[in-house]
RNA sequence: GCGGACGUGGCGGAAUCGGUAGACGCUGGAGACUUAAAAUCUUCUGCCCAUGGCGUGCGGGUUCGAGUCCCGCCGUCCGCACCA
């Protein structure tokens, strides 16, 4: 007998066996029931890492067990290719982006097959290649013949070092994150797409995706952020007007000033004639905008020394400049209602303005306001004329319906949501395909010439956009009048590459984006798995494109995924030296630094990463444990939402379990015969738990079950049930750990590949239990337990439980108050 | 500040409907096998003043019975943030 299970040459041998087979290739003709499992494709880094191999493995234990139930899987893996870190490795290895990231594909392409996932690799993709990224060109100008792409002047992050736009996440302390420069803003001209027009259908959508995490969806709705309100205008004194928002028109006569943001026309006009206002507005672009910046900041204002008159005859208020008040948001423009408000309480306290209540809690009928801070909760109207006595819901409808009849405002919503500004003034990404003629304005490239491709020959050495300075690259001729134009020399941000490439997958034409019929076949995605770093905006975006789609008439379908799940990070604990050094899991022994024996601090338990040095490299791992033991190590122990600590005992106990595994499945079947029902009943048991814990992505609870199988059937004696049971367990683990159960498969001479079989069948008759352990209490406190015949009537139970020796005592000759019998559970005596 | 999640042994965690808290794994103890070690196997492992008592962050409540439901605190983590 093998003493030990020889994962490596078992891996190999088996990952080539499946992938000549083509055991995991989707087939779009398959008459089984269709799902598609799949787990947010890579950015290729370098290599992978272990968060990368604990998703996958959560994706392959469902695609796998899915296959087993008789389902046609779709399964797919790519590279999700064009992004910063391309160019930043050609900026500092001096390699081409492309090179750079072809490399990383293969190498992380080879680690991912050495864990056995049961991916389709046939449909493998990657964004930056001319055959991905020319669909997507085809889309954004299906979008943009329909309306839903615009260009607009758009105020940026600008490095003014690395000349490049930054996102805000790369703004750090008002600097580059890379260049360390002063960031400007720079207003640029800029595609967006227009999310908004979708907000009120991806609101309302979130409400039909009931397999999808709660925090999630309402992160999400969150950030697209509805609210109500009234919408209207103040005439002012100049002759003008200024329009504003609110979602509190309730408290109209509450107000005692009218605030607009610095950048708003009427600043702007205001600052043309008053150096003052322009110095004032000035200072307002200072400001920082980091959380701890916001929090300190003071509420400033200026005046203009315009008034406004109030819509409903409650005189004039004066109208500020202000810092707190933002362009982006509504109107730009706010009237201040300092005693509901606690900016605008703030803001009244410094510049001494009144502070009028207009809603009572009742407890306080007093209209004065002498309270230390603003009150924002529901009441009573006071001191508002024909709004007095109202309750606030009842006050909004009143004052709205009085706008909309006088014509001075109107009902009306407001989103935080933005559209996505989408151009980048980057390499390594989507071409626009877009060109600029002088005479002919901005023009569509004609579909016959996409791909727009990338050029190949670029410099990184110097900063600034590659493609703009590039030689040659940008003159074309004007498609409409055959003119010298330009392109567009900015790229698409990377999450439009994101955002249909599960639909790719599904269906791959040369010739269009993809088929119509072949995607609705497999979409939506079943479940979709990833970090809950992607919540809000690939989530998003991912969302609203597959809307867009619809929209133009490319597929019928309003959402792409219909379960989602976000896993937990795989984390470490942290080591520091004496001196602060960070150091590696491999550099610390028995609490000291190896090299030079100095103490080491212990630090938290934190997220792998390589600035802390606290991570663990798949590849040596595996090489040393096996795939098998490793994919064990990642279903173990942590539910698969939260983190999941890596230890070395927690990868040795993983080992030790598959080394058991063999030793039950290693050589012939006993041949014993009989049966042994307490095994049969545990087995089936198991079969139908670990189902629907597989099911429920509980992978933990069915990792669990597994090891209470396996512990009964090494405890029991040999049996025709035994060598059944050890012959199930084969299949019971193999989504999990595939290798080893191939390798037993075989072994045994069962036929066939094991990824290939059917999930066992239950027997519902073997899930219940003929015999019942019943809990019998005093005063709801345990005092023994019985065993007895499942079924049995109230009375005879209760029978039962008064003749127990404990209970006897615990009546010492009375009777009992009270007895309540739950069938098959407990007795609860109550004295 | 607003919104949300969570809090169970030495550790990760189970407990699906309000019904035997601590499954399973890790760590640790004892023993078997061995010249010895590794591996493996057996067994124990919430706490304490131990025929009993106490225990699911803290304080109350509902109930025959609460980790689970209700009220009030405390703590940790996450998201958003001058959003009108």
């Amino acid at each position: 007998m093998a003493s030990r299970f020889n994962a490596l040459k078992a891996d190999a041998h088996w990952q080539q066996v499946w992938d000549e087979a083509r055991t995991f290739a989707a087939d779009d003709h398959s008459a089984r029931p269709k799902t598609y499992v799949l787990e947010m494709f890579p950015y290729p880094s370098g290599k992978i890492h272990m968060g990368h191999v604990r998703n996958y493995t959560m994706g392959d234990v469902l695609a796998r067990y899915r296959r087993m139930t008789g389902h046609e899987v779709l399964h797919p893996m790519g590279w999700d290719a064009f992004g910063m870190p391309a160019e930043n490795a050609a900026m500092e290895k001096k390699v081409h982006p492309g090179t750079w990231t072809r490399a990383n594909i293969g190498t992380m392409k080879a680690q991912l097959k050495r864990l056995g996932f049961a991916l389709d690799w046939t449909r493998e993709l990657a964004t930056c290649e001319p055959d991905y990224y020319g669909h997507e060109q085809a889309l954004f100008l299906d979008f943009y013949q329909s309306g839903l792409v615009y260009r607009k002047e758009s105020a940026v992050n600008w490095d003014p070092v690395d000349m490049t736009v930054l996102a805000n996440e790369q703004v750090i302390d008002g600097r580059g994150w890379r260049s360390g420069a002063l960031v400007e803003k720079r207003k640029l001209s800029q595609w967006f797409l227009k999310i908004t027009q979708f907000a009120d259908e991806l609101l309302d959508g979130l409400g039909s995706l009931e397999h999808w995490p709660d925090k999630v969806r309402l992160m999400q709705e969150n950030w697209i952020g509805k609210s109500q309100g009234l919408q209207f205008r103040f005439a002012l004194s100049d002759g003008g007007s200024v329009e504003v928002f609110t979602t509190r028109p309730d408290t109209m006569f509450g107000a005692s000033f009218v605030a607009v943001a610095a950048d708003h026309p009427i600043a702007q006009a205001v600052a043309a004639g008053n150096p003052d206002a322009a110095a004032f507005i000035e200072r307002c672009k200072q400001g920082g905008t980091t959380a701890a910046e916001l929090e300190t900041q003071e509420k400033l204002g200026f005046d203009t020394g315009l008034t406004a008159t109030h819509p409903l005859g409650a005189g004039e208020l004066p109208v500020y400049i202000a810092n707190f008040v933002l362009m982006e948001y509504g109107t730009g423009a706010v009237f201040g209602v300092p005693a509901h408000d606690q900016r605008d309480f703030d803001f009244a306290t410094k510049y001494a303005l009144p502070i009028r209540r207009v809603v009572s809690d009742g407890d306080k009928p007093d209209p004065d306001f002498r309270e230390p801070e603003a009150y924002t909760g529901p009441g009573t109207l006071v001191n508002s004329h024909f709004l007095d006595g109202m309750d606030v819901e009842d006050a909004k409808r009143a004052v709205i319906a009085r706008a909309e009849d006088g014509g001075w405002g109107k009902g009306s919503t407001v989103y935080r949501l933005r559209d996505w500004g989408v151009s980048r003034q980057r390499y390594w990404g989507t071409p626009i395909p877009i060109i600029h003629c002088p005479t002919c304005g901005e023009v569509a490239v004609p579909r016959e010439q996409l791909p727009v491709t990338l050029p190949d020959d670029v410099t990184f050495d110097v900063p600034g956009n590659p493609l703009d300075r590039h030689p040659t690259w940008k003159h074309v001729a004007c498609p409409h009048c055959g003119g010298e134009a330009l392109r567009d020399t900015d790229t698409l941000d990377t999450f439009a590459d994101s955002s249909w490439y599960f639909i790719r997958f599904a269906s791959q034409p040369k010739d269009r984006p993809f088929d119509r019929s072949v995607a609705e076949s497999w979409l939506p995605v079943a479940q979709y798995i990833g970090g809950v770093e992607h919540a809000i905006l690939h989530l998003l975006y991912a969302r609203f494109w597959t809307r867009a789609l619809r929209h133009v008439g490319l597929i019928d379908l309003a959402e792409p995924f219909t379960g989602l799940f976000t896993q937990g990070m795989v984390t470490h604990e942290t080591y520091k030296a004496a001196d602060g050094r960070w150091l590696a899991p491999d550099e610390v022994r028995d609490g000291v630094e190896i090299a030079g024996g100095g103490a080491v601090t212990v630090g938290r338990v934190e997220k792998m990463s390589k600035s802390k040095k606290n991570t663990v490299d798949p590849e040596p791992i595996v090489d040393q444990y096996g795939a098998d033991a490793v994919r064990w190590f990642m279903l173990s122990d942590s539910p698969p939402e939260r983190d999941l600590e890596w230890s070395e005992n927690g990868i040795e106990g993983a080992w030790r379990f598959v080394q058991r595994l063999w030793r039950l499945f290693d050589g012939e079947a006993s041949g014993a015969t009989g049966s042994d029902a307490a095994l049969d009943r545990k087995l089936h048991q198991t079969i139908a738990g670990v189902g629907a814990d597989i099911e429920a992505l509980s992978f933990n609870k069915a990792v669990a079950k597994l090891y209470e199988l396996t512990s009964a059937i090494e405890k029991a004696a040999p049996s025709a049930s035994r060598d059944t049971a050890i012959a199930t367990l084969m299949r019971l683990v193999a989504p999990m750990v595939p290798h080893i159960a191939e390798e037993a498969w075989a072994a045994r001479a069962q036929g066939g590949l094991i990824a290939d079989t059917e999930w066992p069948a239950v027997d519902p008759a073997l899930l219940v239990e003929d015999e019942v352990t019943i809990a019998i209490q005093v005063n709801g406190k345990l005092r023994e337990t019985l065993t007895l015949a499942k079924g049995l009537p109230k009375d005879e139970v209760e029978a039962a439980a008064l003749a127990v020796d404990k209970i006897v005592r615990a009546l010492d000759g009375n009777a009992p108050r009270k007895v309540i019998v739950v069938p098959d559970r407990l007795v609860n005596v109550v004295l």
